[in-house]
Order: structure tokens, then C-alpha cells, then sequence
DNA sequence: CTAAACTTTGCAATGGCATTGCACTCCTTA
DNA sequence: TAAGGAGTGCAATGCCATTGCAAAGTTTAG
């Protein structure tokens, strides 16, 4: 298991750090998108700047990707091996009402429309609001 | 024009105060996106927590709906005469990352993908980012 | 082996935005 | 014309993201 996630990271060249180590664990176990209140609680003395530059850092290496639910706090979720963030990568996102958890449907592409003359597409963020299947 | 902004607000049963119209009539002529403090920047003497509760009043009466873009700031927009603000009326918003604007792109409508098993959608959000036609 | 340079971390602000309590004004209505 | 309710303005408050700065840890050059 600690040999997948420090493998993680040198695949993008991110040094293993201690906090590094805890918090891409932690995103892999939870297996949804987490805000950064959220990783805080789940660690107790770890600092929220800390997990936040920690964070930022995934961002940049395509580690993680962050998504705008709605909710207020920005959640992150882990991006794919193979993943670099561009408009093929998007993926729709569902936040459940019920359990307030937030979940990458990445089996579930987004098919962008054709837009208005003149337009053009380099970022989707499809949210869908509902209720998931543990909460029916 | 000013009756057209009064009968908008007539037949969604809102009382057609000063500020309400000014604030109605803003969005029709933008015929875009507007966050609170773009409104409140188009005023220069209302208080931006007059406006505020005025776009919770238009919310609750279906006349805008509320559009997060992921910019920090929560847009407001028109609805349609006969909007309910179902999943059915749901649209595609686009975020234009060069002039920074929002619009509805009414004449896209969502397609909602078949979700994994067991999950039902309510509500869906749906932001492209790119270059709007003014910009290319 | 050690000192300098760089990176990471923790603490303590700061700033932006949404939201609300309270008092004042305005408008309606009995 | 007085009372009640609706609308408005001002001044907080709270939440979240983000950053400056100094301490601690790590790497690298000599």
C-alpha cells in the first residue's frame, strides 16, 4: 500500500513527504472528493496551510484535481495515473444531498455540446445534484 | 420597457419596489450573469445587502437563479417566463476566463447521462470555461 | 563533516464573499 | 390617522481560501 502512494508521486516527481504520504493516503481511501476541512478532521494535529500548500502542490503535478460542488468548500478528489487535467479528463461530478459526499463519476464522460458560433471549450465542470446509491 | 420589467414581476407575484425594478431591469439589459457585487457596482448608492435579499426574493419566486462559476462569487441570472427551476430547466453556463463573464447558454440544453445504478439526479450544474465570441 | 541554500511546515494574520440582526423608513390598510 | 408589515441601510459575523514570516528539516557544495 505505502509503496503505491510514494509510487504515486514519483511518477509525478513530488517528493514523498510525511504530510504528502498522509493525505494522498487518505484520498485514496476515501474514495471521494474531500474538502480541506475535511482532510483536517481526518488527521487532528496536521495544519490547514499545510494540507492546503500540500494540496496546491498535487494540483500542479496533476496528483489531484479540485472541484467546485457548490457545497461552499472546494473538494479535491485524486486524478487517474494517466490524467492530465484537460478537457478529455473532466468528468462528472455528484454531490448527494442526503450524505453531503461529493463523488467523481469518472465512468461517466462528459459529452460537450456543440456551442454558439465563436465559442470555445477548454474546461467542463458538470455537477449533478442528487441523491447516491447508499443514501436511497 | 418599464412594463415589461413590472409585468415580469407581476406575474411572479413580487411587489415591484424601486430597487427591485432597477435590479431586474440590470439583468435584462446585461443579458448576462451578474454577481452581487457587479449589481452593487452598477448602483453606487444601494447597499449591497438590499440587493442581496432582493435576489433571494427574485430566487424564491423563480425570476434568476443562482450560478456558481467557480469565480468566487455566486452569478445571478434571469429565468424564463416559465421557469420552475426544475432539472428540466437547467442550462449550460459558460465562463468566458478572458473578459471574466458568464452566460446562460439557454439555447444548450443538459443532457443528463445515464448515472451508475441507484443514483437520481435533482439538479445539475453544468459550466464550460473557455473563450466567449467576443474574445476569440 | 559542516555550513549554506533550499524546501517544507506551523502559526497567525488577511481578505473576499455570503449572510444576518437591528433599527429606521416607507407603504398599506383598517 | 395610527398600527402593522414590508423593505432598506448599516454594521456586524462567520466561513473559507490564501499568504507572510519564522522555525524546522533536508539537500548540496566545499
Amino acid at each position: 500500500m505505502k509503496d503505491v502512494i510514494e509510487n504515486k508521486l514519483k511518477l509525478r516527481s513530488v517528493k514523498p513527504t510525511a504530510m504528502r504520504l498522509l493525505v494522498l493516503q487518505c484520498l485514496m481511501e476515501q474514495n471521494r472528493a474531500l474538502s480541506l476541512n475535511e482532510l483536517e478532521a481526518l488527521f487532528e494535529n496536521a495544519d490547514k496551510s499545510t494540507i492546503f500548500r500540500t494540496l496546491k502542490t498535487f494540483q500542479e503535478n496533476y496528483l489531484v484535481h479540485r472541484i467546485n460542488d457548490g457545497s461552499g468548500a472546494i473538494k479535491y478528489a485524486l486524478c487517474d495515473d494517466d490524467c492530465i487535467c484537460s478537457l478529455e479528463d473532466n468528468h462528472i461530478h455528484f454531490l448527494c444531498t442526503k450524505c453531503e459526499k461529493t463523488y467523481c463519476l469518472k465512468d461517466t464522460p462528459i459529452t460537450t455540446p456543440n456551442l454558439p458560433n465563436g465559442f470555445r471549450a477548454n474546461f467542463a465542470n458538470y455537477l449533478i445534484e442528487g441523491i447516491c446509491s447508499t443514501c436511497t
